[in-house]
DNA sequence: TCTAATCCGAACCAAATAAGTACGGATTGG
DNA sequence: CCAATCCGTACTTATTTGGTTCGGATTAGA
């Protein structure tokens, strides 16, 4: 459950190759090739980051991209949105202008909202540097497993 | 993104449904009537919250389900647990049984037992009670729509 | 100005997951 | 023994997600 999308999961890793390189541009076909990802899903990921700019692109023959700030700069939160739109458990009211036609009935309402933004700031509380770092710097083990595998064991 | 499975929604409704009447036996057709959500749902997500023991279930001519316990002593964490299995965010790519395959250029991995943990932690910090209360206190038995079908309205 | 390298956007298909249904079996009270 | 109830599993269908394709726009360089 609350599991990621793939998207999110290549969007992380692709820009935690960008910021390997950063100040160069690189296209979208060099960071497939460098990730091993399928490179239609790299350029999709790219297109959506760039919309909402945490990476930059440049068209053209010697175009590509780049991160737009720092790694520090960029929260788990800002991927996520970037890649799924707005962070947000939909209970009852999905943000319609109208609210719930039940709302005399249903006793859950404001309630996510406590739930969400708990959520909502546990996420902005990461940046992507954290994300990329933690997992080398100063980190003893960490050996054999990947987090995928590890949760399977929980 | 970061959205909860009808089941869960269903689940809290029913909970709630539950908290209102504590101390008597409800079964599930009963429940259904009352929340308007489909039967076979309703029997579906109280055996699972059954499982885990949020509910105690009484077999026999005249069984039914009643809470095991006070909505302040059940988190949404286990809400969420007992229907759809653990919580995580499920990172790196889907492993083949062999470890990440870009294990060298993927430097995530642990950085999201961080914010899984934060997570988590969010859900544990509010309570079946809490989302119930939020809005008002005492309210009637409810018997129109569910905040599933108030949902759709959007 | 022509061409090739690149990003852009939308539409599309397939695979995986979730939602919902059905049914035979196990318990229990009368 | 019978009926009301929960239990478990298997199944079908709907929805979402993962992934692909293709035509178009932009830009550097010859």
């Amino acid at each position: 459950m609350l599991k990621l999308s793939r998207m999110i999961d290549y969007g992380v890793v692709v820009l935690s190759q960008l910021a390997n390189r950063r100040d160069i541009l690189t296209t979208a076909p060099e960071l497939a090739e460098a990730t091993g990802l399928p490179a239609p899903m790299v350029s999709k990921v790219l297109k959506s980051l760039a919309r909402s700019d945490l990476v930059v692109s440049h068209r053209g023959v010697h175009g590509g991209y780049s991160l737009s700030r720092g790694p520090e700069e960029i929260s788990v939160a800002a991927i996520v949105e970037a890649l799924e739109g707005p962070v947000a458990l939909t209970a009852c009211v999905e943000a319609s202008d109208s609210h719930c036609q039940v709302e005399s009935l249903c006793p859950i309402r404001g309630g996510w909202e406590k739930v969400n933004n708990a959520i909502r700031d546990a996420l902005e509380a990461v940046s992507l540097a954290e994300l990329i770092f933690s997992g080398f710097e100063d980190l003893p083990v960490l050996e054999a497993k990947s987090p995928t595998e590890a949760r399977g064991q929980a």
